[in-house]
Order: structure tokens, then C-alpha cells, then sequence
DNA sequence: GAAGGGAATGTTATAATGTTTCAAATTCTC
DNA sequence: GAGAATTTGAAACATTATAACATTCCCTTC
């Protein structure tokens, strides 16, 4: 691949949010689940970049909105995002990420760039499969996979 | 596979803790590194099961000892396990165990069962491979690769 | 075997992350 | 509009992790 992905490379994110958001009212409206103003500012607030966010930081980024917000809120918009597979948390960085294949049913694997801290979320079939072949041939059960990568992105990295 | 791995049958787990002492006496000794009392007492609690231990957790051990130790003493302790790839932490769990492969350069894969906790370590070189090529793929240069499973495994999946 | 220097530990305080609990408000259903 | 269910507010607290600085230990050197 010579082209960089997306969240490497200068682009209109403001698409990227829109995208989201429209995706995620289609997806609550379609599970019966209520989008409330907290929990869509919540995602677009983790929208604002690729790079993952703490809930402190979100909390923060709240109470500039003058909305004097106390962390269950933050923790409640979160787990409500997560549960409809609109975001992502990272355990590597107890931070959380917009979901780029929101509504697919999808095992993830990020790359997070420590330079930029930037997080590019692949589907990545493979890894997918080898985590699958590997978990069965040990008669595990897997529910819930989290692989992420730590690395230098291609702008980061410095030959 | 129709035997079970190591930790998810009976067997003598004191043998476990005697091999990993035994050998990261080794790995230290080959590295000039000091395996102090702390040091070596936090690798063999870790080791007293085959399921991830937190910070807290090591710390009432040593409490138990009458080793009245504060925070960053444990802290200190896995932070020179870290190094010395004694020890692994799983990120999804904030928790330590032991490192089944030390000595070895490797990526290991986690299954972590939900029902009984027991951590099992995998080299995985399919995983490995699948993820290697996923990160070249993208022009990212990975440097820490956490993979981790949740899920039951053999002895606690309810079918 | 004392003196000096670097590594390891002790100690206190605090930062960062996440949860419990119960009350109040909002929204949905009838 | 009354009642039930969901969502939010608010205060306190629990858990995980680090910062900063003092002290002790251990090894080398003389």
C-alpha cells in the first residue's frame, strides 16, 4: 500500500465527524436506543481526532461547554457508545476512539501511533482468523478480543 | 488438541514457581541485573496461580508478610520484572502474571478466562504473523503488541 | 575497614481512572 | 395526565498509578 491511511493524511474531518454522528442516530434509531445530547456530544467530542481520548478528558471538554458534568456521566454516555459498538476503548491507554465500522459485526485491531498518538482501527481478517484458530485449538471460548499495536505511524516514524 | 494446557488442569504448581524462580535467577544473573528479596518475592507471588494479580493485590501480600509496604514499592518491583520479561501486564485487567516464555523474545496472545481467571500464555506465531503483516501493510512500524482474549475456557464454558 | 558513589528502597503525598449510591428529572406508555 | 422505566445529577468513594525526596544498602576503591 503506497497511499497512507485515512487518519495519517490531511482530509476533511469534519466528513468524518458528520459520517459518524449520521451512522450513529441510524444505528440508535434502528436498536430503539435514545441518542440523547450528552451521549451524541460525548461521540462527537471523541470524534474531534483519531487520536483516542480519556474520559477525563471528555469530562473537561464538557464542562467547557459549561455542562459542569461529574465522571459517571461521562462513564454512562461511554458504556451506552460502547454497547451499540459506536466506539472503541483502548486498554493499552484507558482511552476511548470513534468506531470506523460502527453497525458490522467486528474483532479490531488498532494501530496506535505513539508519536502522534494517533489510532487507525483495521478489520484485519487475518489476525482475526489466527486469534480464532489459536483460541480453539486451546478449546477457549473467546467473547471479547482486544488487540492493539504500539508503534510509529508512517508521518512518525523516523528511518 | 484434546489435552488441556497446564494451567487448566491439577498439577504441581509449586513446580511452576520453583522453574520461573529458578530461571529468572538465570535471566538476571546473565544481565547483571539484581533479583533483590522484593523483587524476587513479587515474581513468586505473581506466580502463586496462573491468574493475573493486581498492584493492590501484591501489595496486601506483602502486607501479609509484614512487609509494610507502600505503592511504588510494587510498582518498583514489577516495573524491573517488566524489563526483564519476567512478567507480563494485561492491559484489560490492570493486573501481572508471570511470563511462561521469559528469556524468549516473543509476542504472546492472552486467553483470559472470565469464569475461573486463569490467564494462559500463547506464542501464537500465526497471530504474530497475521499482525506483522497487518501493521506493513499500513507502513506502521510496531514496537508493543498486547492481544488479549477474554472469555471461558475449557473447564468454564457452559455449553 | 572506612569513604564515596550508584542502585534500591522507604515515605508521604497526590494524580489519574473508575464505581457506588441514592435522589431528581425526563421520557415513554397507557 | 398517572404510573413506570429510563436517564441524569450529585456526592462520596474505590482503585490504580506516579511524583518527589529522604534514606539505606551494596559494591568498589583506597
Amino acid at each position: 500500500m503506497s497511499a497512507k491511511a485515512l487518519p495519517y493524511r490531511p482530509h476533511n474531518h469534519a466528513a468524518c465527524v458528520q459520517h459518524a454522528l449520521t451512522e450513529a442516530r441510524a444505528i440508535c434509531q434502528a436498536n430503539q436506543a435514545r441518542l440523547t445530547p450528552t451521549r451524541e456530544r460525548v461521540l462527537e467530542l471523541i470524534w474531534q481526532s483519531h487520536k483516542p481520548l480519556g474520559a477525563y478528558d471528555l469530562l473537561a471538554a464538557l464542562a467547557e461547554d459549561g455542562h459542569n458534568a461529574a465522571p459517571p456521566t461521562v462513564y454512562r454516555a461511554l458504556d451506552f457508545l460502547l454497547q451499540y459498538g459506536l466506539v472503541h476503548r483502548i486498554a493499552s491507554l484507558n482511552a476511548f476512539v470513534g468506531c470506523t465500522h460502527a453497525g458490522e459485526h467486528h474483532t479490531s485491531v488498532f494501530l496506535i501511533c505513539r508519536g502522534c498518538r494517533t489510532a487507525l482501527e483495521l478489520a484485519a481478517p487475518n489476525v482475526t482468523t489466527a486469534v480464532r484458530q489459536a483460541a480453539e485449538a486451546e478449546a477457549f471460548t473467546p467473547e471479547e478480543t482486544t488487540i492493539e499495536i504500539a508503534g510509529q505511524c508512517p508521518n512518525c516514524s523516523h528511518d
